[in-house]
DNA sequence: GCCAACGTTGGC
DNA sequence: GCCAACGTTGGC
């Protein structure tokens, strides 16, 4: 029984078109624990993802990507040239962790926050939550169904 | 561009 | 260990 999570990036950064293009992609530049946490500890391969696109016009939700490769040091944080280089990561003792995740599917329509907002079945998810803002998290079975729903009805 | 909410840092 | 100051996130 796989688990379902969402990932948030503001698509100038990377959007679901640059992982369509790359077709796979790690997931680097996270600096927040609990967002770690899920990526070391939790997310499993065959994982389903919702790509969340932030600060954008809408924001909302853009597609599907799956977790191909579970948990593993980020190289960016031990790399002196990377701008995502963090000087308390070690090789032997990384702070900071990444999985790797695969492109499957662009929603034909972008699901906006306003939609989600308006649905109830969803109000319980942690996206929706006044000022939470933690760009790795979980989305239950059945969010996840009813998200489905909404994007195949665009 | 604004700003509320949050996480982190660092002085004490 | 407290908490003010600061930097960041992200909706609007």
């Amino acid at each position: 029984m796989p688990n379902y999570w969402l990932m948030k990036s503001e698509p100038e950064a990377y959007s679901i078109d640059d992982l369509k293009r790359d077709k796979v992609s790690l997931w680097d530049g996270v600096r927040n624990y609990q967002a770690r946490n899920f990526m070391r500890d939790a997310m499993k391969k065959g994982d389903g993802v919702f790509f969340y696109h932030s600060n954008a016009e809408p924001s909302g939700i853009a597609g599907i990507a799956e977790v191909v490769r579970e948990g593993y040091p980020e190289p960016s944080a031990l790399n002196p040239k990377h701008a995502y280089y963090d000087t308390e990561s070690r090789k032997n003792k990384p702070v900071w962790y990444t999985v790797d995740i695969k492109f499957v599917e662009k929603f034909k329509q972008l699901v906006p926050l306003e939609t989600l907002r308006k649905t109830k079945a969803l109000e319980q998810m942690p996206l929706l939550q006044r000022g939470q803002r933690l760009s790795v998290q979980p989305v239950g079975a059945k969010e996840w169904k009813v998200i489905l729903g909404l994007a195949a009805a665009l």
